[in-house]
DNA sequence: ATTTAAAATTAACAAATGTTAATTAAGAAA
DNA sequence: TTTCTTAATTAACATTTGTTAATTTTAAAT
């Protein structure tokens, strides 16, 4: 499967590890549009992306913030629920037609108990969410909203299938800004 | 060790593995405004405040940015340069004088091939730290620099001996701007 | 205590971003 | 295609935040 070479490459688990991780592994599909988790629930699957797009949201005085995307290969979890067990006001939602691998998330912390490897393989997978939400508070704190368009440009393929609406709340602008950091570039 | 009954309120390892881990546990003061690991350093040191302030900072555009503050029990590790292993150009100050207990990562993520439970301790503990830094995230995508004051007001002890203008840069915006906004509350 | 340097405030003006509303463009459904 | 709904753009004005500089306050050093 084109997951557990992903996480071999990130973290090298043995065969019966593999084993055992490999039967929580499921797939599923999602139209564009499709919520995948609804807002107020609690996160307790680790959805890894196979292919499409993905995104984390919630509402905010009525509006619609997009707080994180995810492609192929990104893991997508509301780690505020996931690690304290508590609901989070977010959910996620398929951008594009999307499959993405799903891993129920007590069977996975189960098998943490039996085997070390696999603690340590979400760790280090989580461990990159983690530097990730660092890089991007980075971007928050004191870039402007242009530099923080452009950064996204430069390093986000698949940027023209996202709705720029969703992009401006995910650069923490409203999409009228967007539009008008956009046509000052051109 | 105040440090070993807080770790055991997160999770309770082996006395064994308590033992181990003691062993690496140092405690080093600084003074108020000493440096505690230089900008551009690579961290591979994992410290928690045992008493005062600490903070991580770096340079942009020759503006002085405080990325994150540390208090009692906190860890404060530079994340991106931790997991990495890359040089980070953030740094770490003491903002009181201040007491930290330090662990070699080195030596520390060695213990973990050794017991499993420190492994997990320390993933627990980083999991924390994790949803503080999408907590933190929230905040900057999305609401005012007033509203992130006066949150910062209600959840922070200890702001009282923070320089304003660390907290100024904290919440991303100028100095200037923090003094309107206080000005503007009273 | 006095002096000195650094931090915080204030004010005036500039730039960036928000808000509302109208218009155009794009995409989904029939 | 044609129609209809949603998304994106544009414009005008409001608000927030930034910039610079002067002033006051606070804290450190002597």
């Amino acid at each position: 499967m084109e997951l557990l070479s992903f996480f071999d490459s990130v973290y090298k688990i043995t065969p019966r590890a593999r084993e055992s991780l490999s039967s929580l592994i499921t797939e599923k599909e999602y139209s564009k549009i499709e919520i995948i988790q609804q807002i107020g629930s609690r996160c307790r699957t680790v959805y890894i992306v196979k292919r499409g797009i993905a995104r984390i949201f919630y509402h905010k005085d009525g509006l619609d913030i997009t707080e994180h995307f995810a492609f192929s290969n990104d893991l997508i979890v509301r780690a505020e629920s996931l690690f304290t067990g508590e609901p989070t006001p977010k959910g996620i939602q398929a951008i594009e037609n999307t499959t993405v691998y799903a891993i129920d998330a007590v069977s996975l912390f189960a098998l943490y108990d039996q085997h070390h490897d696999i603690e340590r393989l979400f760790r280090l997978l989580f461990e990159r969410e983690h530097v990730n939400s660092i890089k991007r508070l980075e971007s928050l704190q004191f870039q402007s909203a242009k530099d923080r368009y452009l950064d996204l440009l430069k390093n986000t393929d698949y940027i023209q299938k996202i709705p720029l609406k969703h992009i401006a709340s995910y650069l923490g602008i409203t999409q009228v800004s967007l539009s008008r950091i956009r046509s000052e570039i051109r």
